[in-house]
DNA sequence: ATGTCC
């Protein structure tokens, strides 16, 4: 501490700045005028820290009092050295349009002037995320938005149908809420003894730095599920149409369906590769997040690998999850279904030309695709049938999407509502919240409408037993 | 989404 205070009266000289990174010319020449007209009275380490909070985050200081001039002098700086988004946006089809925030589609009018993007389209489950907004689709020019994927790489979709008549499940209940309990893992829970899965044999593990340091916690969560909007649970399927792709007669079956993704590895995999992108392709403030690696580029070469691995990964945590549950029916399933909804994929478009689409909660449905839509915890989801619609990037909503935030979910509905909902649903609930209560989702009913010209149903699958994270004893329904 | 902020 004493030996720093010779230091601290130092005065702050340009050499400093360049230390800081601070860029040359008029930013420097401001900094020292201010410090030297305003903060004389600080200490060299003080002065250095509040530069350091201004060159952070320019646009918190813009009408700042004393700092303000050299916040504009950084934001004129910055703006100058970033890539320009061109002026005027492209077209791109919205369905369901009346019921979308006006966040969403300004983020995905953003995306559209992007140097890289070649079309986009909104899902009638849009709402506001980082960078694109989740449910929006758009495809690039050999270039890949990490944040155009979303954190959780891979997140997904997977259904198991049983040759177990609807009935059994009535008949059940209980026996099939123990299954869920004992066989499932949520959030922070891990199994003891977790599955091994050839997935960890993958090269990518070792190979890519990043991916390395996330092996062990990767292993740890394997055939487990995250949190938030996460869920395992049975219901019964209905298929309608006797001309499917699975062979299944019409009727009732009992069924299982997972939502999750690549836990912790997909996260982090998903954090560093998108400040990797934000510090090599420097864009203006509001399309931040919509930073890009080049797929000619080392990094944007190691990113699509480690974003395949999360992807393969979240795939065998679900393979997992059924293979538990599977055990304990006793009975092998007769079909198997599931998608990925985030994730980026080469994909050519009407023109024949190779485009990146990144769909970042949306479902892939080119013709004859199938894929699962879920709705909410007591409203039925969909097995489709893509119809390979090119306005809408051969895309469909991934979901109901919400009508309400977690946090303003929480504050508006209770649990005795919610409870009553559930009740008159038919449906049991093993732990989640009131931010996950299907009164803060549209109507599944309405976004399944707002794209029928994307999908088809092919079945209708109705939740009976749910879990997801959280304390089991929060919300039970006897 | 995420041991939910370095």
């Amino acid at each position: 501490m004493k030996k720093n205070k010779k230091k601290e009266t130092d005065k702050l000289t340009s050499s400093d700045l360049v230390k800081l990174g601070f860029p040359a010319g008029k930013p420097q020449g401001t900094a020292l005028n201010v410090i030297h007209t305003y903060y004389t009275e600080l200490g060299k380490r003080h002065q250095i820290e509040l530069l350091q909070d201004v060159m952070a985050a320019p646009e918190q200081y813009q009408i700042h009092a004393t700092l303000g001039p050299l916040a504009q002098v950084l934001l004129a700086q910055k703006a100058a050295e970033s890539i320009a988004l061109k002026p005027v946006k492209q077209k791109y089809a919205v369905y369901g349009e009346a019921g979308i925030e006006q966040g969403a589609i300004d983020q995905m009018e953003t995306a559209m002037r992007l140097p890289v993007s070649r079309a986009g389209a909104l899902m009638p489950d849009a709402h506001q995320g980082y960078g694109l907004p989740v449910g929006g689709v758009l495809a690039t020019h050999n270039a890949v938005i990490p944040y155009g994927v979303g954190v959780d790489i891979g997140c997904r979709m997977s259904m198991s149908i049983y040759d177990i008549h609807a009935r059994y499940l009535e008949k059940n209940r209980e026996k099939l809420k123990k299954i869920l309990t004992d066989n499932t893992r949520f959030g922070n829970a891990s199994f003891k003894r977790p599955m091994d899965h050839e997935i960890m044999s993958r090269p990518e593990f070792s190979e890519i730095p990043v991916v390395r340091e996330l092996k062990d916690r990767a292993f740890q969560q394997l055939g487990t599920s995250g949190g938030g909007n996460h869920f395992v649970e049975f219901g019964t399927v209905e298929i309608h149409d006797a001309d499917n792709e699975f062979g299944l007669p019409a009727g009732k079956y009992l069924a299982v369906l997972s939502h999750s993704g690549s836990r912790r590895l997909g996260a982090n995999i998903a954090g560093y590769y998108t400040k990797v992108a934000i510090d090599a392709c420097p864009l203006p403030q509001e399309a931040k997040h919509l930073a890009w690696l080049d797929l000619n580029s080392e990094a944007g070469q190691e990113y699509w690998l480690a974003m395949n691995l999360a992807g393969d990964y979240a795939s065998a945590c679900h393979h997992q999850i059924h293979e538990r549950l599977t055990a304990q029916l006793g009975e092998a399933p007769l079909a198997k279904i599931e998608n990925h909804h985030n994730f980026a994929w080469k994909e050519k478009n009407a023109s024949g030309k190779e485009v990146i689409v990144h769909r970042k909660g949306a479902t892939p449905a080119g013709k004859g695709v199938i894929g699962i839509i879920p709705g909410t915890m007591a409203t039925p989801g969909f097995i489709v049938r893509g119809k390979g619609e090119a306005a809408a990037i051969n895309s469909a909503s991934h979901g109901a999407g919400r009508v309400m935030s977690r946090t303003q979910a929480i504050k508006t509905f209770t649990q005795p509502q919610m409870r009553k909902y559930l009740q008159q649903a038919g449906v049991d609930v093993i732990g989640s919240g009131l931010d996950e209560a299907p009164m803060a989702y549209k109507d599944i009913h309405k976004v399944m409408d707002y794209q029928k010209d994307l999908v088809e149903v092919v079945g209708t699958f109705y939740p009976k037993i749910v879990r997801m994270n959280g304390d089991p004893k929060y919300i039970e329904v006897d």
